[in-house]
Formats: structure tokens, sequence, C-alpha cells
DNA sequence: AGAGTTTGGTGACCAAGTCACCAAGTCTTC
DNA sequence: GAAGACTTGGTGACTTGGTCACCAAACTCT
């Protein structure tokens, strides 16, 4: 049944039929548990992922042995990086961890150029995805630089609320997520809890008020 | 003699014959003066463009009227986001402007597409610099979150400076190039100044001691 | 020469990052 | 289950950077 994946990858359902069949037969189902490293810094990589279930969040490492947050790749999408990294022509600092289990689709070097050096639809598939993934970045330069934190902190919770509303994550992680410190996300969210919008205990953030709070990531 | 521009681009060079003289006949030459946009949000590009003089700005035209710096092309590298822009599935929202007279080598989308498709060397090319343009963005998004302004004021004038270590620049370029408000640039140029590192007048710093904004510059 | 525009300077104020330190909660181990 | 170690969150003082309002000097144009 998990032959049908390629349907999961709006991009891939345009591929011919002789091109499916290549990817399918040259390319492998991996399981991961959470935390695992998909991708790190001086390693190279010899697949590119596609995912089918569960998140990665990709982080640069910096000297000063803080992280940022870069962004995160979700089931339907394709961790592009480890392509660059696949090529292994440049050094970079990012790295890659599993923060789900994560079930994904591994294509191996070699398929991955044959493919598209044949097939006009998978190119166009992978520049798509990096397209999007540089417009990300565009998108967090843009927010880095000029929105207010409580702003970005209102819509980073609103991402990572799961169904009953609820964040779990320390200030810590809610700090390198945003790229700020941890005393700035207990201020604010000391802030939002005196307003009413959300409740706190140890390692997690119930969200009260979504209408408060979605306002306040909507005002620019 | 124009007809050698191959041997500018590194990763060009090992091509066979067979391709290098596809993408001579199918690509041109072109020259366009100093402020043309090269690519502007909304709009589809038709080439990709290789530089071979000149430097482009690439910048994101953000929603509240500001700009952020993103990127510069040389000389001798590409300016890969046309061709994201070149598949236009993706909007994105950033500016390509020549800052100089720029020539470049005008590569249209279908020589492109067949080129990446024929040739494995021209494949690694291209992913080489969009993996390199990713991971300038990566090193930019560290710099703004982590570096203070005057480690960043004082390399970017070092790297701005021409030969009789002049800066032309006003204050408020240089703001948008650091992603900073102009008042912050003329803080901090008036610091240097006091330290005897800078000297000013209108639209110009001329750098007085390299070794004091060198060491600035490396001083994590 | 005079008017308009561009560029840079300044002070007051606010937002955010840093530092140092503490307190409460949780986990481990005996 | 008490002691100690570690994790998480709270707080105040201070610095850096961004915003606003406004002015003055330098340039441009006619």
């Amino acid at each position: 049944m998990d032959e049908n994946w390629i349907s999961k990858f709006h991009g891939l359902s345009r591929l011919p039929d002789d091109i499916r069949s290549e990817l399918e037969r040259g390319s492998e189902i991996v399981t991961v548990p959470a935390g695992t490293q998909i991708f790190a810094p001086g390693q190279t990589a010899d697949n590119l992922w596609l995912l089918l279930d569960g998140t990665v969040k990709v982080q640069q490492k910096s000297d000063t042995g803080r992280d940022v947050f870069l962004y995160r790749v979700h089931a339907g999408e394709s961790c592009v990086l480890t392509t660059a990294n696949m090529l292994a022509f440049e050094e970079h600092s990012a790295e890659g961890t599993a923060e789900t289990e994560v079930r994904a689709v591994a294509i191996p070097r070699n398929t991955f150029d044959d493919l598209v050096a044949r097939s006009r639809v998978f190119r166009e598939f992978v520049f798509t995805a990096y397209s999007r993934r540089i417009t990300d970045l565009f998108v967090l330069i843009d927010d880095i630089v000029f929105q207010r934190m409580d702003v970005r902190l209102a819509s980073r919770l609103l991402e990572l609320a799961d169904d009953q509303k609820v964040v779990r994550a320390t200030h810590a992680v809610l700090g390198t997520e945003l790229g700020t410190a941890r005393e700035v996300i207990s201020r604010t969210l000391a802030e939002f809890q005196r307003r009413g919008w959300v409740d706190q205990s140890r390692g997690e953030v119930r969200l009260l008020n979504l209408e408060g709070l979605r306002q306040l990531s909507q005002s620019n």
C-alpha cells in the first residue's frame, strides 16, 4: 500500500509511468525514531529524503555555541538541504533532527541524479522545493529584522499547538526557535498570561484565547 | 574573444565539448547599465544569468516598505534566484538590481532545461550555486541574530571599500545593507571616527585604520 | 541667490538581549 | 524518603539597538 506514496507529493503526481516506476524501484522507505540526526555539519548525505510522516527541524549551529532555528520540514515536503550535502561541494553548518518518529522515502544519490537527468517533472519538483526553502528563509529574515517578538511568539505558539491547544516546549526551546533569549520568552509569556491568553506550567503552555493570539500575530 | 567566457566559471570548466558548444550557441551575452532591475517580485524571468562583470544586489522587499539586503552576486557567480523565477512556481518578494554596469551570459529557459537534463557537470554547477546561496543566507541569519552592529558594520566597510579605501554609500544605504536604522549607522560611524578609524564626508567613508576595523570585525 | 531635496546629527524613549542570581520543580541515588 | 544534582522559570539592573521627531548642513536645480 505504501507503493502509492508518490501521490502524497503534489509535484510528482504528473510523473510518467516509466519514471515513476524507476523512482519506486530505486528508493527505499525508512523509519527513524524521534531525535535522530538526519544530517549534520561535515557529514555527507547519501540520500534525498521525502517526508511521509513526522517533522524534521533544521537549525543552524552557530560558532558561539547557540543555535538558530531555520525551518521545519513537514510530511509531503522534501528535505532539499540533503541534496546540497549529497553533492558535498559546500560545507554548511546546518543540522537536521527528527522531532518525531519520521517515515520517509530515501532516494539515493545515483537515482536522484538519474531522475533529474531524465524527467522534466522531477526537475521541476526539485527546483520548486529549493525555491520554497529560499523563500522561507527570506521570510524568516524579514521577520527577524522587522517583527516584534510578541507578534512572532504569538504566531509560533499557534503553529506549535497540538489539538488540545497545548504547546509542549520549554521557554529555552521557544527561545532558540525564535532566535532570542529565554528571558525574553519568559517575560512575553508572563505578559500573555496577564492578559489571560495562556496558562503555563513547567514545560508547557496552554492556549486559552486563540482569538487574542491570532489578532496579535496578524497585526503587522 | 568572449567565446571563452566559460573558463571564468569554475564549475563549468570540465564541461564536455558538445555541451560546451551547445551552451555557447544557446546563450547570449548581454550588457545592462547600472540601476537596471534584473528581476522583481511578480515578474517572470526568462533567463538564468551568469555574471561576467559587475555586481547585482539582491534585496527583500518587505511589506512594511523597508528593504533588507540579502546578498550580492559577483562576477563569476550565477544568479540562481532567476531559475526559481524562471520556473515561476513560487512568488517571492526579492528584487535584484545591477549596482554597476553588468555584463552577463543569459541562458534562456529551454537551453537551461536541456543542459540540466544532458550534463551532469552542469547539474552540479547549478546545485552548487543554489547550495552556496542557501549557505550565505544561513550565515546572514546567524549574523543578524548574534553579531553586534559595530562588528557587522566594520566588516561591511572593509568589504565595500574600493582600492582607495573609500566606501561610497550613504548612512541610509549602509542601514539597509545591514538591516538596521540609519541612526544606528550614524552613531556607530561617529564612534569609529572618534577612535580615528574612519573619516567621513557626505556620501562617503574613508577608512584610515584598516587594522582596527579588521580586529573588531574578527572579534567574534 | 533662493527653494527644494538629500544627507547626517541628536535626544528621548522603548524593545530586546545580557548577566547574575535565585527559587521551585523533577530526577537520581542511596 | 531525604540529599544532592539538574532543569526550568522568574527577576532586576544594565547595555545595545530601533523608533520618532526634529533640526542643520550640504547639495541640486533653476
